[in-house]
DNA sequence: TTATCAATTGCAAATCGTTTGCATCTGGAT
DNA sequence: ATCCAGATGCAAACGATTTGCAATTGATAA
């Protein structure tokens, strides 16, 4: 399936813009801000007001997803990778995926102690990544 | 141990300022932004730049958690109460609290598959609390 | 108690990410 | 080729947070 096609069958008009935005998204390796992308861009990009309305509509439409690291900013990755959180090195800020997330088991328990239905999360771990656990002990030899 | 002593423990002069918001974090049903603890010091409020810092020093002295539920905002919380994780009503908006955290297994899952030794996590549940639950089924009778 | 000084605060201005109003442009249906 | 709702560019507005700096004030020592 095209990225016209993808476009087309969430009807939004196939853009310059937002094929541009499109592709700069597929090709993103970790979450990107609306500054990364409209950046990967280059010259040709579309105004970022325009950045962010497209990211809005990608959202929308399931093209795109939110990603929070809390710190400030939002990330917005390729919905193409199915669910997954992200291993967050404090340390050189390298992104890993983690293709496993198990909060059934605490969403049944909001829903026994609290009568609360979860319909989403948010869950992001934050460590050092194994490069920088090399280098790290490495310099404190 | 008093306030005072908390905050001279940590070698925090004991201001006017940090009475009030630690007071004022301590009394808050939930986690709350800056401008919601300083509105809620009313008159007496010191500034709110200086609320700012002074959760920012509260943070750095472990008598404040900031929490982030991915809005864009910025929230604390009095660390009296020990880590969990918080069920976000995306109706009312209400806060809901887990005292059940498993990320342990994920943590492990981490640093096998990718030897990302996990140090922190960000996690909270949005959904549906029971008293909203209840509201939608009636309307929807 | 009082003097002293670094820590703290108030105030205003600056930042920064994000949003919005509006006039213009354009994709795609006719 | 025509048409128009949807999309964009540009600039201004926003809201949260930060910062510079001068004035104030805890807490320690005398």
């Amino acid at each position: 399936m095209t990225v016209r096609d993808e476009l087309n069958r969430r009807s939004l008009r196939a853009t310059r813009g937002r094929l541009q935005v499109y592709e700069a998204l597929r090709a993103a390796e970790a979450p990107a801000t609306v500054r990364d992308l409209h950046a990967r861009l280059g010259e040709a990009a579309p105004d970022l007001a325009t950045v962010y309305r497209i990211l809005e509509r990608f959202v929308e439409s399931n093209l795109a997803r939110p990603v929070m690291f809390g710190d400030g900013l939002r990330r917005y990755e390729s919905t193409e990778r199915s669910h997954h959180h992200h291993l967050v090195c404090t340390s050189c800020g390298s992104i890993g995926i983690l293709d496993l997330c198990q909060v059934e088991s605490l969403e049944k328990e909001a829903l026994r102690s609290h009568g609360f239905r979860v319909t989403s999360h948010l869950l992001e771990l934050f460590g050092t990544c194994p490069g920088c656990a090399r280098q790290a002990s490495r310099s404190r030899a």
